[in-house]
DNA sequence: CGTAAGTTTGACTTACATCAAGTTTTGTGG
DNA sequence: CCACAAAACTTGATGTAAGTCAAACTTACG
């Protein structure tokens, strides 16, 4: 197979100085089995013997670039192990969705699946590193183990869940219960990591963030301002803190009528 | 394991013709292999020797009646094998979004793989007929079938893409374009399935309609009533007919500013 | 055949978009 | 490290697409 576009721009893991760079050393990546994102990264059905065995490389990847481009002949899964990365869909009009933010521990390409290509394009919105997880490989691996396949069964339904809120923000909700929906989901995954959950910087800008959320810039940034006003927030730029979630929570579930 | 929810409403297997109406069983299933909708329900990899195994019985449903309710344990994929259904996914504050509109060919509840729960409630829109496909069954079968277990992820992926559609359409779209899309996807659907393309009967309300489109029904009223006299469409109640596609097709294209 | 559910259309309101101008932050090269 | 241009952000004034409210009409079904 020819090597999709993306290996291409690949940088040597600096790990250890003397390896060669990547694109084999699958034994030598240093495996799933002690990663600390594995709970998130991999469902908890996957069997330990499986885990060293998915991730054949690690890309670092660069601020501003691209991961993978819409319409690149699917070959791998990603994880992101550290950084973030925006999904962009894009209308025949030239209009475009983010249809998803991406922090460490999220899973990106399983839409390729069954089309064969990406149909989202992703971009690095601060320099990241990547787990590659070859589709055919893991396919493989599955084969000769059920809770493997399983595992791989569950990581594609739980995007299919994530779409399905995304989808009932964006038919449903107002602006400001958008926004609020975004931020609580947000703490919410940086807990789950480890992170803290009241206090971070968002790598989007206000233009991203409002295509995530169906909202124009000045919207989004109109709805800071608020909220911080309201005493909900404190922003600073691209740095947030949740003073009051509750009162975030309570706009997200107060039927707008 | 307690008899889930949706089985407990179902009458064992082999049955005579009277049976009391809701959610009946119809029979022994014939199996997939002859069936006139096989290409579209399971992925074009789905292997022959699979295909009268996957599908245990089939599921009369009436106009009305609930096929899943949210939160329901997950046990089975539903294929429609005739007549059409919703799906409908609801905020904390109790604003529901059509997550879906299914008709024949159609395979629900993909969600539930992951959360081991459907997280949506599918509600049956005429007297409709459902393959029911054990997933445990489908999990054990494709452990022994390499073709059937890319199915399986085909079907997941696939499902993926058509909720990214949905989103972007949510996200960008202006309400004219939504129901230019909606008709014109629908069009495509029928097309595929041996129908009309151009003249369709709609199994939906106007409510519902706008729920699926995140709009209001007076709102899909006017548009439907616009778009008849811009020579577009044809409608009458439920009826519709497309008469000009190319100009839906060029709604859907143009860029709203 | 009658009633309830669904649909259409009009008048009015509103949430968000658009346009615009000024301010702050970011990142780069001297 | 600073300077300065570009990008990102904020805020106000105004416009508009879609929502809301309301009333009359049509269709479907028990």
């Amino acid at each position: 197979m020819a090597a999709p576009a993306i290996l291409s721009r690949v940088i040597p893991m600096p790990l250890p100085k003397s390896m060669p760079p990547p694109l084999r050393a699958v034994g030598a990546a240093p495996g799933c089995s002690g990663c600390v994102l594995r709970e998130l990264c991999l469902p908890h059905s996957t069997p330990d013997e499986a885990l060293d065995a998915i991730v054949t490389q690690r890309l670092r990847v660069r601020r501003g670039e691209t991961l993978v481009r819409r319409g690149d002949p699917f070959t791998a899964l990603y994880a992101i192990r550290s950084g973030s990365c925006k999904s962009v869909v894009t209308t025949p009009g030239g209009q475009e969705q983010v249809a998803g933010y991406h922090i460490a521990g999220d899973v990106m390409g399983a839409e390729g699946i069954y089309a064969t290509r990406y149909d989202c394009t992703v971009a690095v919105l601060e320099d990241s590193e990547f787990c590659v997880m070859p589709f055919d490989r893991l396919s493989a691996l599955a084969r000769d183990n059920r809770d493997l396949q399983r595992s791989v069964n569950e990581m594609l339904s739980r995007e299919i869940s994530r779409e399905r809120r995304l989808m009932l923000m964006l038919g449903t909700m107002r602006a400001e219960q958008r926004l609020a929906a975004f931020l609580l989901d947000l703490a919410d995954r940086y807990r789950a990591r480890g992170y803290s959950s009241s206090e971070f910087i968002l790598r989007m800008t206000r233009e991203e963030i409002g295509g995530h959320l169906g909202l124009k810039l000045e919207t989004v940034s109109r709805l800071f301002s608020r909220f911080h006003q309201d005493g909900f927030i404190r922003v600073q730029g691209k740095e947030v803190k949740l003073i009051d979630r509750a009162a975030l929570q309570q706009l997200v579930d107060t039927a707008p009528a």
